[in-house]
DNA sequence: ACCGGAAACT
DNA sequence: AGTTTCCGGT
């Protein structure tokens, strides 16, 4: 049998799951701020904001539901009072040339993951083996969604 | 709604 | 480098 991990799978969720190595806790190195794309992984993981963004249609395709609410938890992870969708939007295009998301023409407010590019741009599966996405998995799964901006996570020295 | 250049900010 | 802000164009 496969000695993989167990992919992840909500109740409702039609099939489509990230395998557990998917998620990551930060950015990756060089910037420290958490990156919109995993923003987006993140809502897309949690069930409570299916009415507000979900995985639908083809792997790795998603819709904004509802893209004012989208806009307003970025803007309060990033402490961005003033995120709208218009400018979150902007943000995602310049993820079309980085080849980490494209949009689903025709499909209001759809866009689609490039897995092979997220995935292996951003973890060495070959380092799996002792890497420590295994435990980043389960503090990013215990994350609250804290903004970057919190006096928590700011400044303790 | 969506696109992408340009400049500013971190 | 990854956005944020702004905006003219489709």
């Amino acid at each position: 049998m496969k000695s993989g991990r167990r992919e992840r799978e909500g109740p409702q969720s039609k099939g489509f799951a990230f395998p557990d190595w998917a998620y990551k806790p930060e950015s990756s190195p060089g910037s420290r701020q958490i990156q919109l794309w995993h923003f987006i992984l993140e809502l897309l993981q949690k069930e409570e904001y299916q009415g507000v963004i979900a995985w639908q249609g083809d792997y790795g395709e998603f819709v904004i539901k509802d893209p004012d609410e989208v806009a307003r938890l970025w803007g309060i992870r990033k402490c961005k009072p003033h995120m709208n969708y218009d400018k979150l939007s902007r943000a995602l295009r310049y993820y079309y040339n980085k080849r980490i998301l494209h949009k689903t023409k025709g499909k209001r407010f759809t866009y689609k993951f490039n897995f092979s590019k997220v995935v292996l741009v951003n973890y060495p599966i070959l380092d799996m083996a002792n890497s420590p996405f295994f435990l980043a998995q389960n503090h990013f799964n215990g994350s609250t969604g804290t903004p970057d901006c919190s006096p928590e996570v700011r400044g303790v020295g």
